[in-house]
DNA sequence: ATAGTGTAGTTGTCTATACAACTTCTACAA
DNA sequence: TTGTAGAAGTTGTATAGACAACTACACTAT
């Protein structure tokens, strides 16, 4: 990629989003300012105002008149489908989370997760598996893979304290995110974990984190689809 | 709202959004030149390009280097769900679109749809049910509530080569929308219509949209949860 | 008719500067 | 201790100008 070729505020960009993907910056570091990032450079300030104005637009940075430039909490997929932590979003309800934690061991990889975290079979991954709660009521199910080498300290965390979530963005910083949303019917232990009759459909989704070269995570999440539904809005 | 206190390149942000979203300006007309507005406006090129730029960033017009800007085809709703037609999503497959329609008629305002469309207890309102097929399997069931101050003419549109979505973008052009994802199982009509059983779970997408200063039209569409789901990538 | 050339128009990028608005911290005074 | 004033630092906005890259179109030579 010949980066020598790309406009400046955009070489300017890719150098900030380094810093962050690969764990320089953490969320909550300050970024350079426009004054330093344009000596470093050796560009006007108007170019470097542009990079950055951009990474906010973009959500990766937050800016404050007056006070500076810091890397964002959480880095967003598109503007809709936040990777948020679940107990972020109960808390912001004024509602109670509380967690189950049902699994938390080491499997071996199978056929599917080789293929989605591109670790060799047979290889050791870590997998996790709890139930979140509001107000007492199960609204998520977690069924978690984890890459051993994007986390190796995954199965020491206590997760009553800490999700997944939270723990995964610090110690992996996301790089790249797919997901799929879909509904299906639990299977008899989803069903069970959930406290739901195994004809209640529920919302899935499917998503796979990517931190630097490697495949961190894989997450089923599960909904039921009486107790939660995902809202948007867009205007103009 | 005091406009005069806006920054110049708000400002005419919002005399083109405001001609986008009044209708004078249509998808594919041409947008007047950065000199131009320029011109118009009193201001420099700097600030013409900023506000044009962004409104380009949010999917509202589309640029082209040496040809000039228009107004792009279809509004995004976020980046991820944009209201698409369904029609060119399936073509875009590269497979044949065909639809059914069920029904096509005037129903009597209830409270529900009152409360939806804001439209008076009683008050006619277009009501059309579409089964739309991919390659001859139904994939979407798309049943939808037009308010006749949007698009007065909607019950005499062929649905056999328009789909409600186009004709509603070209007559009533959105400005504003509301939309929900969930899990649903489907009722006994909505199952026989697309050809599945009752107990297969389905995505249920109900969507809301605003055109100026009416609610023009309120869609449900399902989806079989086997055959559809939503995808979706982030990358950085 | 066809291919090539040139020109005007449009957007993309960048500079150097200026002022405004805001935050943070320090110094000083009550 | 408290409060105020001010300075320094930071981001937000705007200007006038310049050149590059590209498109669309008219014109010319073949």
């Amino acid at each position: 990629m010949p980066t020598s070729h790309l406009p400046a505020f955009e070489q300017i960009k890719t150098f900030v989003k380094a810093q962050i993907t690969s764990g320089v910056w953490q969320s909550g570091d300050t970024v350079p300012s426009e004054s330093a990032l344009q000596q470093q450079f050796g560009v006007s300030r108007m170019t470097v105002n542009r990079a950055v104005k951009e990474l906010a637009a973009e959500g990766l940075v937050t800016r404050l008149r007056g006070s500076g430039t810091v890397v964002a909490q959480w880095h967003r997929i598109s503007s809709m489908l936040a990777v948020r932590d679940i107990h972020e979003e109960v808390i912001e309800r004024g509602h109670l989370h509380t967690c189950r934690v049902l699994r938390l061991e080491v499997v071996v990889a199978d056929a599917a997760l080789v293929q989605a975290l591109g670790v060799r079979l047979g290889a050791p991954v870590f997998h996790s598996l709890i139930v979140h709660m509001e107000d007492g009521v199960a609204i998520q199910l977690e069924d978690r893979h984890v890459n051993p080498a994007a986390a190796p300290d995954y199965l020491t965390v206590n997760f009553q304290t800490t999700t997944p979530t939270q723990y995964l963005f610090a110690c992996a910083p996301l790089t790249e995110a797919r997901y799929s949303i879909e509904a299906a019917l639990p299977s008899a232990p989803e069903a069970k974990s959930l406290g739901i009759g195994r004809s209640e459909p529920c919302l899935v989704i499917t998503r796979c984190t990517v931190s630097g070269a490697h495949v961190a995570s894989q997450a089923r999440l599960v909904y039921p689809g009486m107790r939660y539904s995902l809202r948007g809005n867009f205007a103009l």
